[in-house]
DNA sequence: TTTGTGCCTTAGCT
DNA sequence: AAGCTAAGGCACA
């Protein structure tokens, strides 16, 4: 019988290992043939199969929203909204232009998505990831985590389930063999309050290895606990005026902001320009040529339809999976 | 209005 | 082996 703590979900047109490895996300381990992390506070294992996206529930924090950790229609919810699974993928990128670069984006790409997190802990994320590589920007936030995170006890109907037959040593290698029900690493550390952030030095943050972020994190930290700042707020905002709310904390930029408008509100015009687009827009579209930082932005910004910003990671992760081989 | 530079840290080079 | 450079930017001059 299926333990209480999974559900399932069809998963057509779903590349989930692509999606959380795309570095839209910082938190997704691969534990075996599954992928483990956070999503508001609840500890979750994902799964692929050939017909369907697994979600399992591993624990709950305390402090998370749900009272009964089995409670299957929460842990649909919390899986459902994250992983975006009422996104119509064919529809979005059928609004893609059709030229050259964005047919073999999509070629290369097939599957890949879009997840909705969660404001405070993208904000956070993307304000650490300048000038970083993502092996690093991984590094900092799991720090964070451990260091400022509730920890998330392991469920009890889990535990019973794996008590006997949990390793001694967790082998944690990425591609070591899952010979089920296999647990991966406990314990899990939900993300750190801002409230907690806000409570920290700038050296306790400077122990996370964030460098010259670290005020950066503490200022936008206080902000969001004080209320001066809203996220939430930011929802029913138009993009510009959002955009514009963002950058008036430190360490926010057009780049960082942009980020944080597409990966944790859904405003699909926001177009991030990184290095590695910027790479992709000049070789792909203006070869042999040296566009202005201008120039660039304008074309990114008129050119790739009402989903840019999905467009934008199609040819974002193309240029990335296109050196690597 | 544009352009250059310092900033923390470290992986991956030479 | 140690030193260098670039790495999914930003703020300030």
């Amino acid at each position: 019988m299926k333990p209480a703590t999974q559900v399932s979900f069809p998963g057509r047109d779903y590349d989930l290992a692509a999606t959380l490895s795309s570095g839209q996300a910082f938190r997704w381990r691969q534990v075996g043939d599954a992928w483990e992390g956070i999503i508001s506070g609840h500890h979750f294992r994902l799964r692929q199969t050939p017909a369907a996206i697994t979600a399992e529930l591993l624990g709950a924090s305390s402090t998370a929203s749900t009272p009964d950790p089995t409670h299957a229609s929460r842990i649909t919810h919390h899986a459902h909204h994250f992983l975006q699974l009422d996104t119509d993928l064919p529809a979005i990128l059928a609004t893609f232009p059709d030229d050259e670069p964005m047919r073999a984006s999509i070629a290369a790409c097939r599957g890949l998505r879009l997840l909705r997190q969660e404001p405070w802990e993208c904000l956070v994320s993307f304000i650490c990831s300048s000038t970083k590589q993502i092996v690093q920007i991984q590094q900092i936030i799991a720090l964070l985590c451990e260091r400022f995170g509730e920890p998330i006890p392991v469920a009890a109907n889990v535990r019973r389930l794996h008590s006997s037959l949990r390793p001694e040593t967790p082998d944690l290698r990425p591609n070591a063999k899952s010979e089920p029900p296999y647990v991966g690493c406990y314990p899990a550390f939900a993300f750190p309050t801002a409230a907690r952030l806000a409570a920290c030095s700038e050296a306790e943050l400077r122990t996370c290895k964030m460098g010259f972020r670290a005020p950066y994190i503490l200022a936008a930290a206080k902000a969001v606990a004080s209320g001066e700042l809203n996220l939430s707020r930011l929802h029913t905002l138009p993009t510009f005026e959002a955009r514009a709310a963002l950058m008036c904390l430190h360490g926010v930029g057009g780049k960082i902001a942009d980020c944080v408008l597409l990966f944790a509100y859904g405003k699909q015009d926001a177009f991030p320009v990184d290095v590695w687009v910027r790479r992709a827009l000049t070789e792909l579209y203006f070869p042999r040529r040296r566009p202005s930082e201008k120039r660039l932005a304008h074309f990114a910004n008129t050119h790739f339809g009402p989903n840019a910003g999905y467009a934008q990671q199609y040819l974002f992760h193309y240029v990335r999976v296109k050196k690597s081989v």
